[in-house]
DNA sequence: TATTAACACGAAACCGTTTTCGTGAATGGC
DNA sequence: GCCATTCACGAAAACGGTTTCGTGTTAATA
């Protein structure tokens, strides 16, 4: 086991100061041409390469960006991550992935692990624990402390900072919109319980596309689901049984795909007797049978936006607090669970 | 902006030495009980956190794992990461996760950036990229260096150290057996290029089924995919129509997904005519329609083992170089692409 | 020849901790 | 009242770099 070796190891060897070697491997003009040689030769020669944590601790830098994200395996995130990573590493940051697991715990331990001199600077998207609870303290803290934030997907308005987001009404009044242009008048919402920011966002789409359209609101047709992240079979079972609907907006991929198995085993035909459209652009979207009309989230984008925005904030001198919320425009991908 | 408190600040405020207020923090006997109450008092009361990196260059110990993973948009792999945070946070370590994006530079580029000091051990997953260019030489500088290292699911026996994985071979001879037992007698392969090293172990069981059950090998009937994460349709159309089989095991979810469209789509009916059992038993198999049997592949526990063979081998004291493979078993999961 | 400037390098501080060792003061024993 | 402990704390080195400033040597200038 070869150690490492340090600048010391290479002062000591080549009998010059640790200063040399350090300007020398910088190649400052301080040192002459044939000492700089010798040094960058001997360096090489032994693949010197320069501690980080000496530097970071140095530099009050760390070159880490710290993503703290509710869940991982979940296909929203993931391409978020590669978003992030992708503009992180091109300017030589790397990622520590944190999970809250959705638990406001969680959440704040993994914050506090990370803002003691771990990391430049946080991109995370907040846990519905955390939403539920409506405690904001953790980030009012790390901001407090001067370190960059970005909040994307799950945000807050009670917590001032960079925001991405994509237009969550604008998805579902697209959505729904396409629905009643196709002469739907039955449409259903499938959702969760309301505290998840973005659950709000949509039903709030739905609602104005219904209103815009002269559509009443029936409130027998929204269906909000226990879990978020795994439908009610029994619920969608009787709901569908029990009410007459002609298409179906979910607010994610699984209650989509799981709906659409329900309605099909009650002998409904998509997209002819009853239309459905997710949201969420997933895998599971594209593969379903049949493929699930959806509205794409565009992750990966959010995901450099955010990693951009955040790094501009870790480098960038001056200390005037201007925050902008980058709002993308969600894309509605047309397949087979619509007609057209 | 408050800025952070360091020991030096609190030792100036109080008027003691630093290392006065080190050792009170630490609750060392060294101190009288009124000068530690003093102290924390006001450590507590300005929140004061020790810096990690000051902390980390001097142990020597960063507590940070790297992960380096070829994809992140991919369920096992997320999975995976799942299981190394869940156990590395148990013992207070976080997680950097790298993407090699299938590629060997980039593989190698991730590598050195967090093997001069950002963490204190790797686990990764070979890019096909690295398994394609047989050059494990980025890993074994790396454990030259006494960084120790778990490799699991894609890894290679030119490089010495822990690895898990599961025993892919007895997944594909399962999953064959299986469709034998069932009676099938012209059973598919749908796999990879050969370079993968758990393609060339599931196609080692599948071969070794056959053999123990005394059926022919069919080179007709085994198609290699050009790509990994996407299947060729139009390949998959001809073959479906070209050849006569009454099952299909297929290398991975995709595979088997848009296997059975196509064989749907040609009027096959699934499991009656054709039988289909995949790998990675992830969100796919689960709300495919029908439900596709499938081998999992145990991801979070694989994490969770890895994360532990990797934070013993941290944490101990001795030198001694011995090395173990962990072996999983995987499962069959029975829905409704095969018969019973 | 004396002064000065350029050159090439080293000493030391610093980043924020931990930890070893030393030391002055208070206490105890005789 | 003298010596040896014990107590409570501080000084300083160390981790591995970067950077400012100082300095001895040489060469150019007056």
């Amino acid at each position: 086991m070869k150690q490492k070796i340090t600048l010391k190891h290479i002062a000591k060897e080549l009998d010059v100061s640790i200063s040399t070697v350090s300007k020398a491997l910088k190649n400052s003009e301080e040192i002459s041409r044939d000492t700089k040689e010798k040094i960058q030769a001997f360096a090489k020669l032994y693949n010197y390469k320069p501690n980080n944590i000496a530097i970071s601790l140095k530099n009050k830098r760390t070159k880490n960006i710290g993503v703290i994200i509710p869940d991982i395996v979940h296909h929203f995130f993931t391409t978020v991550i590669r978003g992030v990573e992708k503009f992180a590493n091109s300017k030589g940051y790397n990622v520590i992935v944190c999970l809250s697991d959705e638990s406001f715990d969680k959440e704040v331990i993994n914050m506090e692990m990370l803002a003691n001199g771990s990391i430049d600077g946080f991109i995370m998207s907040l846990s519905s624990g955390t939403q539920e609870k409506n405690d904001y303290n953790h980030l009012k803290e790390v901001t407090e402390q001067g370190i960059p934030l970005v909040l994307f997907d799950r945000i807050t308005n009670q917590v001032e900072c960079d925001k991405v987001v994509i237009d969550d009404k604008m998805g579902a009044y697209l959505a729904t919109k396409k629905l009643i242009d196709q002469g739907r008048r039955h449409i259903a919402l499938i959702t969760t319980k309301n505290y998840l920011s973005v659950s709000k966002a949509r039903a709030e789409g739905y609602l104005k596309a219904l209103a815009d359209n002269g559509l009443p609101v029936n409130e027998d047709i929204i269906l909000k689901m226990p879990s978020m992240n795994i439908a009610d079979e029994d619920l969608l079972k009787s709901f569908f049984q029990e009410s007459k609907v002609d298409a179906v907006l979910c607010v994610n991929e699984i209650f989509a795909i799981s709906a659409m198995r329900i309605a099909k085993q009650l002998g409904v035909t998509i997209p002819e007797d009853v239309c459905f459209i997710g949201f969420t652009d997933g895998l599971l979207s594209k593969y379903a049978n049949p493929s699930l009309t959806a509205i794409a989230q565009h992750g990966e984008r959010m995901g450099e936006i955010s990693a951009q925005m955040l790094i501009e904030k870790i480098e960038s001198e001056n200390e005037e607090e201007s925050y902008k919320t980058e709002i993308l425009e969600p894309t509605l991908i047309e397949r087979d669970s619509t007609i057209n």
